[in-house]
DNA sequence: AGCACGCCGACT
DNA sequence: GTCGGCGTGCTC
């Protein structure tokens, strides 16, 4: 069989390993650049891998080849490479979703040209009695007279010049369009303003940063108000007036305008933003912009690790315990260790900050991997606020609020400040049963309870999509006495204003959904006068209110006894973002209410002593080989019935694995059904990666040759975050 | 993941 | 007689 030569090309399948193409030209692409190849019945975008020779008898041709120089550079080429290995994940799908998505859909890598309307030579010596009959030209004509620059169609069309006069004007050849370039300038001084004064803890850190050479991975870990970002932009001074770029990783909430404004007012660098609120324009604009170095600040969420840089000098992840780094879905890849591993081969400094970092990244500082930086002393000269503990078995029935707590707040806005109430909940009411059976209205498609929300009445289930009518009597029994109990961010609301005289502002996903709408809210607190605060999550993190004096927390309870392994590191990392909001200027006050006030891990949580927490929760996992003590990957399965699930998932975990790997399950998932389909899971942990990734490439192997995968949904997580 | 092929059920 | 359901197999 005569072998011949080839391209090798990543294609965007859930396929493992490479496609071979013929390639007939002179001067084969290189590495990253895009191809247009046939595959099966369509066409589809690939990159081009590398050549070799094939023996494969049904070689089809390239297509085309869309760029003549790499759109992903090597070294982010190499770092795909690296995660495409580590999370089992297919390289063309890969780089796939590295790309911004008018790359994938084989646009040019040109970033847009402003296009402005302009007088030609011609039109320059036009004389106004020429078009005297035409009074808009003449309009036309003067308004293009007095800007020789140029005017955008928009600005025209704001001047009243409207597209029908331009084109008239062009045919006649007076005016014509041209392309502007818009060149991010660089300035001389990349200062824009003078840094702040920083404490001596900061300093340090600073010129720790600073002084860095090569790969040196720091661990900041700075308690809230402790001026983290402060030490970021002093940090960053010295690698942008090297005519470097700073790359700084975000979570998905964090990236507001006033973060952007922060970077943008100290620093007189081009910066650009890579979140999810952009066009796929200013997406690829923004890309190329880094790529090309004229962006000098790239501050993006998890995926803005995919971006090219041209010269980078230091890398930084903010809030780096946060999850939603960690992405969720398809090629479930961790932002924060792409970061560390992107600055290691770039060998540059990176940065994770955190004021309550995961313990991961703890025990590398523990170990000396990574350099320690502390900041303990909040910047601002106040004491942490101290969380005090509230049996909330001593409620009376059906009152989401202790007495005590209510006290608190209607004197917190009585004094002129501001509260937070904080319960992770949503909706009116998370339960609705019937008082003579016992029937509890429940999801049809999931193993979970309806949540009534009020006001939309209808009862919805906050794990799939489904809704439903507020039953006027019981399914079951047919009695009239349908109640119900608990409380949501929506009860809460209501009976807060019954109980007070000032605004009650509720933020959570619901009272949200308008675009705007948080914006408004987040506003109207800020503007500090007396209210109180109900919300979820989403207040919890990177918000900052001024006049926040008080913060009662409801319902943490559910965290700190989960069954997920991570369930009290995540509570407990909550809490304290939480607690952070209060006292940030003048002095707070935090109300945790619990039904658990002698739960060990909850009181260590709530003395606000992390780094305790941290330890004990460390001494546990290392006892129980979970990670940083162990590895894990996790597969998961999907499917119309559980037999199906589990006979799938059962199939793999009969099979060899490498020494020291130990199989768990398969095991019906917590939620065991879920918008109609049923779920298993199978857990590997292994106290050493390498057997761990052997085993894994094995049964991945053996799971898609498995004729059972053909009626299940199933994918691996490695270094899984929640296992629910 | 797509897409085609293929083999059984209710329709103009 | 055909349109179309989704099982099975393949994609350089």
């Amino acid at each position: 069989m005569p072998t011949r030569p080839t391209l090798q090309i990543a294609l965007p399948v859930p396929l493992p390993g490479l496609f071979d193409y013929m390639y007939q030209g002179h001067e084969p692409p290189e590495q990253g650049c895009r191809v247009q190849v046939p595959f099966g019945q369509r066409t589809l975008i690939g990159v081009v891998h590398g050549h070799g020779h094939s023996d494969y008898p049904k070689l089809k041709a390239i297509k085309s080849v869309l760029d003549s120089t790499p759109v992903i550079p090597a070294e982010l080429y190499a770092l795909c490479e690296r995660a495409a290995r580590y999370y089992h994940y297919p390289l063309g799908e890969v780089l796939n979703d590295a790309l911004p998505s008018l790359l994938r859909q084989g646009g040019d890598p040109q970033a847009s040209q402003e296009k402005r309307w302009k007088l030609t030579e011609r039109g320059q010596h036009v004389h106004d009695d020429q078009v005297q009959r035409a009074p808009r030209q003449l309009q036309a004509l003067q308004v293009l007279r007095e800007h020789p620059k140029g005017l955008s169609s928009a600005m025209l069309g704001a001047l009243d010049v409207s597209s029908q006069i331009l084109a008239a004007l062009r045919d006649k050849g007076w005016a014509e369009q041209i392309l502007i370039d818009t060149p991010m300038h660089t300035p001389k001084e990349v200062l824009a303003e003078p840094p702040l004064p920083a404490n001596g803890e900061q300093r340090t850190a600073i010129h720790a940063i600073q002084d860095a050479t090569g790969f040196t991975p720091f661990l900041l870990d700075g308690v809230t108000g402790s001026g983290k970002t402060e030490v970021y932009l002093q940090a960053m001074s010295p690698v942008l007036a090297a005519g470097k770029q700073v790359l700084v990783l975000v979570p998905e909430i964090g990236l507001t305008p006033q973060t952007v404004q922060r970077f943008r007012q100290r620093f007189s660098v081009p910066v650009v933003t890579l979140h999810s609120g952009l066009t796929d324009r200013e997406r690829l604009d923004n890309w190329l912009a880094a790529g090309e170095g004229k962006a000098r600040i790239v501050l993006g969420t998890r995926s803005a690790i995919f971006t090219p840089l041209n010269n980078p000098g230091l890398i930084i992840v903010d809030e780096a315990h946060d999850n939603s780094l960690k992405q969720q879905d398809g090629f479930r890849y961790h932002a924060r260790d792409l970061a560390t591993w992107r600055a290691q081969s770039l060998d540059i400094p990176v940065v994770l900050g955190s004021a309550t970092p995961s313990l991961e990244t703890l025990q590398l500082a523990r170990d000396g991997r990574f350099s320690w930086l502390k900041l303990s002393r909040r910047a601002t000269e106040q004491s942490r606020p101290h969380i005090e503990i509230m049996d909330a078995t001593l409620a009376p029935p059906n009152q989401p609020l202790l007495p005590t707590s209510l006290q608190a707040i209607k004197q917190c806005v009585a004094e002129g400040n501001q509260a937070l109430v904080f319960i992770n909940r949503r909706g009116y009411a998370p339960m609705i049963l019937c008082q003579d059976c016992g029937w509890q209205a429940e999801c049809k498609r999931c193993d979970s309870f309806l949540t009534w929300h009020r006001s939309e009445n209808s009862l919805r289930c906050h794990h799939c999509d489904s809704q439903q009518r507020v039953p006027a009597r019981c399914p079951e029994c047919g009695s009239g006495a349908i109640h119900e109990a608990g409380s949501g961010t929506e009860k809460l609301t209501e009976l807060l204003e019954q109980s007070l005289p000032v605004p009650v502002i509720r933020v959570d996903r619901d009272a949200t959904r308008r675009k705007g709408e948080l914006d408004n809210k987040l506003a109207t607190i800020r503007k500090g006068d007396p209210a109180v605060l109900v919300g979820t999550q989403m207040l919890a993190k990177g918000h900052h209110f001024p006049k926040l004096a008080l913060v009662v927390i409801l319902d943490m309870d559910a965290g700190f006894l989960s069954a997920d392994f991570r369930g009290p590191e995540q509570a407990a990392q909550l809490l304290l973002q939480v607690a952070g909001r209060s006292g940030r200027e003048g002095k707070g006050r935090v109300l945790l209410q619990t039904r658990h006030p002698d739960h060990h891990l909850l009181q260590l949580a709530a003395s606000g002593d992390y780094p305790a927490l941290a330890s004990a929760l460390l001494e546990e996992r290392r006892m129980a080989a979970l990670p940083p003590f162990g590895y894990l990957a996790l597969f998961r399965c999907e499917a119309m019935t559980l037999g199906k699930a589990m006979t799938f998932l059962q199939e793999l975990a009969v099979q060899p694995v490498a020494e020291g790997v130990s199989v768990l399950g398969p095991v019906p998932a917590p939620m065991e059904k879920r918008a109609g389909r049923y779920r298993a899971q199978l857990l590997l942990q292994s106290p050493q990666r390498a057997p761990l990734h052997q085993t894994l490439e094995l049964l991945l192997g053996v799971a898609r040759s498995l004729p059972q995968a053909r009626q299940c949904r199933w994918h691996v997580d490695v270094d899984p975050i929640d296992m629910l």
